[in-house]
DNA sequence: TGCAAAATAGCACGACCGTTCGTATTATTT
DNA sequence: AAATAATACGAACGGTCGTGCTATTTTGCA
């Protein structure tokens, strides 16, 4: 029904990404101001770092050094600790945006635009685990810490597993899928798999991760197919 | 083949767990000494704590409040935050092969076995949803971390994985999955179940994350069943 | 070119961290 | 009961952290 649409947080661009190269506006002015440039490099450097150390271990002195800045200097940029690791998920989330969601809309509703999604999402993933993924780590971090931080990753990740959600049910729309397919189950598994590569690869040094994770799915796919059949009860669950 | 089995940190009994009121065999000696029984208890509170602030949020001050001891008094059980760490994963993975590996060795070998792997996986899960599970947020946190704790955590899990691994191929044996299942696929799906579940149930707040778990392994179940058969290619992954 | 405003640096603070060390207090053994 | 070892304490050290101030520099515009 809906068209699955993003941004529960407009990324606020500090400046558009200087590190792109990407010229500025000048014809018409209310750019630059310069600061937005050094605040937006900063991000992009806060990210690279959270990636590996995770938000909480995302400390403002080292971030200094590495920028060639004071910590007072690049505090300022951000009024607390807080807003820093805010600025870093809305920054993760609009590449998310960029990398995995919009490709994917350029593709027909149905089962290819699931597909794309699910491919650009494992093309995301394939280098998160040397560099890692701030909405697992973040999740691991802020689960019994409530707070804007926490609020922020929550609906960043709930937005984006809902367009996932959304796109499955526009996939059973078309025909693409059965019609008693369970679009928030198949979103929980698909779910799983990331989890699981991302566990499985970079903590545990699993060779063969990635290509279980594309097993999985294509599982997924075969069982919510067009030949819809229900699980052989025998086989399912015993008691409870 | 071989029988499932665990224990690659022998647990190393600081004592008996003193919490449980466990008497000592004092007939010969050899026993107490009164620092075990603190140490122990100090473990037993630390691994509490990590439960809930992750291994990396353990601090031996908080600790040592907790304990009514001074720091100096916690650490010097310890001789150094690694290994109070260390200490912790071991404690951790003996409950976990008490209430989830050993009564599923009691199952006939099998397909039973399996699931009662996977129900006694999934009775604690249900109790760390609200207190957090240190092989979940360890492995976040300590992901690009060499050193001992990870080293520790990482062979916990190794082993516990290849428990699963090992039911399942044991089901294979008995006639109760399919002759071409993967196992190593199979127990890479189920953990992402799991994964899953802790994911949506902790940090994301929705109800019937376990429900749908349950659900996913049964799904996982049918698929490698005794009737057998390989995913339709048509709907399976189209160029990689 | 000059001037206000924005951006950055410098410095200090209080809090917490793991760890060390000397000493006092208990337990256990002789 | 005395001797000895095991435990626990308290204070202190060096370090890092986020943050608040005040100067100084840089920037953009009239």
């Amino acid at each position: 029904m809906v068209p699955p649409q993003a941004s529960p947080l407009p990324h606020k661009p500090a400046t558009q990404s200087v590190a792109e190269g990407r010229r500025l506006p000048q014809g018409e002015g209310r750019v630059s101001h310069k600061g937005q440039q050094t605040k937006s490099a900063i991000v992009e450097a806060a990210l690279q770092l959270a990636t590996r150390v995770g938000l909480e271990g995302l400390s403002i002195g080292v971030l200094a050094d590495q920028m060639h800045m004071s910590k007072s200097g690049v505090f300022a940029h951000f009024g607390s600790r807080e807003e820093l690791q805010i600025s870093v998920i809305r920054e993760y989330f609009h590449q998310f945006e960029q990398e995995v969601f919009y490709p994917a809309l350029a593709v027909p509703r149905g089962l290819a635009r699931v597909e794309a999604l699910f491919a650009n999402w494992m093309k995301r993933v394939a280098i998160e685990i040397q560099s890692g993924c701030i909405f697992i780590s973040g999740a691991v971090e802020f689960d019994d810490r409530p707070g804007a931080v926490r609020d922020a990753l929550a609906s960043s990740v709930k937005t984006w597993l809902d367009a996932m959600y959304r796109a499955v049910m526009q996939a059973k729309e078309e025909g693409h899928l059965s019609a008693n397919a369970d679009g928030h189950q198949m979103a929980f598994e698909i779910h799983g798999l990331i989890l699981a590569l991302h566990y499985e690869a970079r903590f545990l040094n699993n060779p063969g991760s990635i290509t279980r994770a594309h097993t999985g799915f294509a599982h997924i796919l075969a069982r919510y197919g067009r030949a819809a059949r229900t699980a052989p009860v025998a086989l399912a669950r015993k008691k409870s």
